[in-house]
This record gives C-alpha cells, structure tokens and sequence, in this order.
DNA sequence: GAGTGGTCTAGACCACCCA
DNA sequence: GGGTGGTCTAGACCACTCA
C-alpha cells in the first residue's frame, strides 16, 4: 500500500486503475525520485561520466510512469547535474565537463577575453582553522582544516594568488604530495578523489590591499588595490566544503544575471 | 496542411488523430508556444501584474493540447517571467515584485546584511554617447544616450554613486523632470513608463579608483579603492538597453553560482 | 462549487546515436 | 535496426482560491 517514506511502489499496486498515481501519503512522486536519484548520485551509484538506466527502465524499477522519471530527471538536469544527449543517454555530469568548468570559473581579462589559468600550488597543509575559515565552514574551534596556497596563471604571469581551506577530515586525501602537480579544475579533483561534488557556491566580491604574501605572488607594490574574491562552496548534500580567498590584481569578476 | 511559419493551426485540423501532433514542418510546438507567449508579454497584451488566459483556454486558442501550453509556460516561469499561483492563475511578474527586485540588486553590506537603498537623482540630462556607452548599448557613433547620475543612500549616507545610459530614443518618457523623486527600483520605471522589461544583465566587477565627481558624491578622499561594477542590461527582445556604472567603497557583490 | 493550476499516467510517433 | 531521449496528446484526479 501507500507508504509514508520515501520508498517507491514496486511494480503498480493495482494496475487495474487508469487514473492518478496512488496517493502516496504526502510528497509528490517526481519529487521522491529526484531525491532518490540524487541519492544515487551522491552515493556513487551513477560515478560523474558515467550513464544513468534509460527512462523506462528507471520508471519501471521505481514504479512510476516515464513522465514522473523526466520531470525528476528535468529538475537534476537544471541544476547541471545531470545531462540528456539525445539517442544516446543521461549522464551525470562530471566537473571536467566544459559547461561546470565555466560555471565556477568567474574571472575574464579587462577586455573581456576568457582566463584560461594553469594552477600552481606554493604549499598545502593542514592547519587549526582560523575564525573565518570556520564561519565559512561552519566548523567549531579547534577544527583543521587543509589550506592550498596556489597561483593561477597566464603565460606564466601569475594573476591569481589564492587560498583554499577545506574540512582536513574530509579531504584528507587531498593531502600535500609536495611539490607534486596540481589540477587547474581542482573541483575535479574534489570529486574524484574526496567524493565531494560542488553542486552551488556563493561569491562575495570586495576591494583589498596586497599584503606581503600576496604582492609577493603576484609581483605587486604591498598595498596595491586588489579584488578580493570569497567564496563558499557547497555540496550537493548542502554542507559547506570550501572555502576560497582570490586576490587578482588585473582580472575582472563576470557575473550573469538570467 | 502543416504550416513553415511559426502559426499555429486552429481547431485541430485531424481530430480523428490519436497518436502525436501535426508535423508542423520544424521547430517544436512549445517552442512555438513559447515565444508566442512572449510576444504578447512584450507587446503588452498582458501587462505586468495582469494575468494570462486559464491554460485549457490557451491551449483552445492555439490548438495545442494543455501539456505543451504547461511546457511554454514554464520555460518563462523558469526565466522569472511569469509566476504561477495554485488555485489562481498565472500572472506577468512586474518588476515591483520582491523576487525582480533582488535578482538584479547584488550589494550586501560586508557583514552579509542585505542593502536596502533609496535612490537620489543627482541630474538627468540627453547626451552624445561616449564610447564605452556605445559598445555597451550596440550604437552608433553620434547616437544619444539619456544619462541619469545618482546615488543610492541608506539611512542617509550615499553609498553607491551612479551613472546610468539608456538610449535616447526608446527613453524619452523617463525623461528629466527636474528635482524629481525617482523611484529606487528604475527598473519598474522602464517597464511602466517606456515598455522596456529588462530580462537579464551581464555585470563586471573591477576596482577602481575615486575620481572627483565619485569622491564628493560618496565623501571618500579622492584616490580611495572602489568597486566598480558595470553592468549591461538586456530586454526580452535581447537588445541591450541600459549600461550602467556602479562605484562603491563599503559594499560588497554577491553572486550566486546555482 | 466553479475554476485554476499541480500531479500522474499511458501511449504514440519522431529524431538521433551507434553498432 | 534497436535503443535512447524529445515531442505531443488525452484524460484522470488532486489541491488551492475565491465567491
């Protein structure tokens, strides 16, 4: 019968009816499945790249018609989860794909041309997390956290110089391998290697001066007018796993307001 | 039969068709649907704050069955462009609303508070358009632009220090009126008085340094670090109609990456 | 209670991808 | 040619709003 969780019915209960779904207590059905989906994709049942049951195969294993399946699918596909290609399948959408790699990547050249950056790393290690980073985080006193020290560069002209603090216990194997290479699109790496994804992050853009570090990195008179980029990245699950300070000097911050 | 152009056929043509809609040479019904919807939006057949037609009397009108008039309407729903109220009907958002409102005001305080501004208009005057205006608004050389200067205040203290180009022409009606009140949300203004529904924009956020007419308006020393966010504002019919300079010293840009 | 949008189903045909 | 997603239809019932 109707259940209150979120469990599905199997196959339909009373395949005699031609109307309306079962009433299914309260949440709506393509609501349920998106979660479950989502569920799946969280928990690396579908790993990013790889591709999801076909429609009805899905609408068959949780007892829903195929329309409840594309009105979940629709919603995962809006927030850049999920991608439809037409004839061959949907799949979930990894952050080396094009479209995620511009989607968190803000910054354009005074003229508007795309930065296209090669990251490097100055050091990385883990660290008691200081009051913003645990504000940021939401973590409590005494909480470490991993702190990357990077530039990111054009032509070998570093125009970026950031720091990236993460909960340690999450992305312990991130860890340093020092000196190692280390990926521009960190997110991938995230995922690919801590299991953490992206889904939304919030940008609060401000002036700052060059402090000793960063006029350093970025070859900079101490005191020079930089903007100061903090962002917070969260995960699909809604927890905060990043927290990112970029100093640039020369770049512009793009946003699209649609 | 089937029609190339982007009408659509009256009563269905083949009633005694079960299967899928009329061919209808090419692009998508929806679609069609879509930017029919649009049309009257921008051709002011439903203003702002008026409501549609129900969806089966819009599917009678179009000849298409509800799920595709459902399929329209929420691609412009998605575009925050109409709002649908269970039990009510579907209304054209007007820009007055809170959800217009805050899409398009990204200043927060940089304690995260919201700013909540009230706008003074300094001057407003018609002008020869200068180059940035002209590449930002698609012009010609010579072409005229209506210049507004203001500063927008909270609790009295002038925070941000504006200028806004709208072109001349499809402007005048918001024309001076000299030491006039001028709304804070302008863009209400555009949409009631000129026809002009702004769709989205496209910010760029740089620093800056306080020039004189600047530093007076927001009574910093000249040379202070600024924000300067430009932003280029697009109507429903994409032609850009407002480039707009932003300079701030206190506040901050938020943006949401989702 | 009449009318509106919200959810759900079932099934048809089309267009694309790939073996 | 078989499988996948894309479009479209028709119709049922539910839930909300308002008179």
């Amino acid at each position: 019968m109707a259940n209150r969780t979120s469990t599905f019915r199997g196959p339909p209960a009373h395949p005699e009816r031609t109307g309306p779904a079962e009433p299914l207590a309260s949440r709506p059905l393509y609501l349920q499945a998106r979660d479950l989906l989502l569920r799946r994709i969280v928990d690396g049942t579908w790993k990013p790249g790889g591709y999801l049951p076909s429609e009805p195969q899905l609408a068959l294993d949780l007892g829903v018609s195929i329309g409840t399946i594309r009105k979940a699918m629709e919603d995962l596909v809006g927030q850049g989860l999920l991608e439809r290609q037409h004839g061959r399948g949907t799949q979930v959408v990894p952050h080396s794909s094009d479209r995620s790699r511009f989607r968190f990547l803000r910054f354009v050249h005074g003229d508007g041309r795309p930065f296209r950056p090669v990251a490097h790393v100055l050091s990385a290690g883990t660290v008691r997390a200081d009051a913003q980073d645990r504000a940021a985080l939401g973590q409590g006193v005494g909480a470490k956290v991993l702190v990357l020290l990077r530039t990111r560069s054009e032509d070998g002209v570093p125009l970026i110089y950031e720091r990236i603090a993460l909960p340690a216990d999450s992305f312990a194997a991130l860890k340093p391998e020092p000196g190692a290479e280390m990926l521009e699109e960190i997110y991938v790496l995230y995922q690919a290697r801590c299991g953490q994804t992206v889904a939304r992050a919030r940008d609060t853009i401000a002036t700052d001066r060059a402090g000793p570090p960063v006029a350093d990195a970025l070859g900079c008179p101490p005191g020079t007018p930089l903007l100061l980029v903090r962002r917070v990245a969260v995960a699909l699950t809604g927890d905060p796993i990043e927290y990112r300070q970029s100093w640039t000097a020369a770049l512009h911050y793009r946003s699209d307001l649609d």
